[in-house]
DNA sequence: AACGCTATTGACATTTTTCTCAATAACTTC
DNA sequence: GAAGTTATTGAGAAAAATGTCAATAGCGTT
């Protein structure tokens, strides 16, 4: 055993964090062995547990901060595309974050089991589509009648579940598909959906 | 406790499985237990072992019979659309068995544990992608210019991502977009969705 | 260089869960 | 209704994981 290490409490606490956060997003809350996330984090199981007092208050601690991140990257891609209306860029980025940063596991991991029933995410979404119907409507100015706002939360749904199935099982559902694990495959689909988006948004519609 | 029961073998396989799936779906591959299998299957967990040699073995047989499940529905779903083109109609009902029957739940247990690797799903998507592909090029016969074969598999994705997704946290998101847990919203949704899909076949597309 | 504070840990108790096995009891057959 | 077959289970071993605690050892201070 290597020589000890004394850190300070909120280095110690950061460590154990992000070790458990890679540990949960491979396995789930329910998976999560204190052992693992010791060995990981380079310390022993009890010290996990004098930051955290238990299990349970470590899989917590992961989940709150993991759905902060969540809204702070997402918040952080949309406020960068204000304005402009690169919709293929966007889907491309969010459908990014949402699978580098582990975003898809982790939210997928809290639905199953029930976890994080608050979930923090109480009205992002309408936030979300409250900024892009106005975006929309001023982008449809004077030339034709403005879509409905339910017309733009079904656009921002129907993004969001394509993200996040993508994220989630977009390279099974591919290859299922008979597109290999072709990566490129992924960016043409949202190359697509971004034209079909757009295509719905351009003409005018009832 | 209630007197014995002595099933057949056959029977008593049946029961256990069935007892475990809905376990399953609620908590699980990694979370299932022995002894609430047993309790809810009406014997005690050293039956289980017995049928199923281990722990390991109930989840294999579990997973197993659910791909095929998935399958099976699937298939008779699609088969029962044959020629008729109510797209509407076929979101609902594929997203209705999905959630019902619980595969998106299964499968997004599969797919966040590594569980059921081969999947057996292996070519079922493309399977479905060639048979309405048939139907798209039948569809368009004289009046325009065909989609192209990655056209029809963009769409089925689409199609297959927005009903896993929705199946999985369809109300969650909802909620979060303020449509509250309307369950009217989800059908509207489809609706949209329907018209969508519809919208993109109908005009010649390049 | 000794001291004090406290982060850290080894060792152990407890709890939970899987697995074994010999004994028991349904149901069938004769 | 006696005997045989085998599904079923109680009791307990073994393994794995969480939680407790007194002792240890980094690191800043004097």
């Amino acid at each position: 055993m290597p020589p000890r290490r004394r850190r300070s409490p909120e280095q110690a606490r950061a460590e154990i964090l992000e070790a458990a956060e890679r540990q949960m997003r491979a396995v789930g809350p329910g998976g999560l062995r204190l052992q693992e996330v010791a060995d990981e984090a380079g310390l022993s199981h009890p010290s996990i547990l004098h930051y955290f007092g238990t299990r349970r208050g470590l899989v917590d601690a992961v989940v709150e901060r993991g759905v902060q991140r969540l809204e702070a990257d997402l918040f952080e891609l949309l406020s960068q595309e204000e304005g402009r209306s690169d919709t293929e860029g966007l889907l491309q980025r969010v459908a990014g974050t949402l699978t580098e940063r582990g975003h898809a596991r982790l939210l997928a991991w809290l639905v199953l089991t029930g976890e994080g029933e608050p979930l923090g995410t109480e009205h992002t979404l309408q936030a979300i589509a409250q900024a892009v119907h106005a975006n929309r409507v001023a982008a449809a100015a004077g030339t034709q009648s403005p879509p409905t706002f339910e017309d733009t939360v079904f656009v921002v749904l129907l993004a969001g579940l394509t993200v996040f199935g993508d994220a989630l099982l977009g390279t099974e559902l591919r290859r299922s598909a008979g597109l290999g694990d072709d990566a490129s495959a992924g960016e043409r689909f949202h190359s697509w959906l971004a034209q079909l988006l757009a295509a719905h948004s351009g003409p005018t519609h009832d």
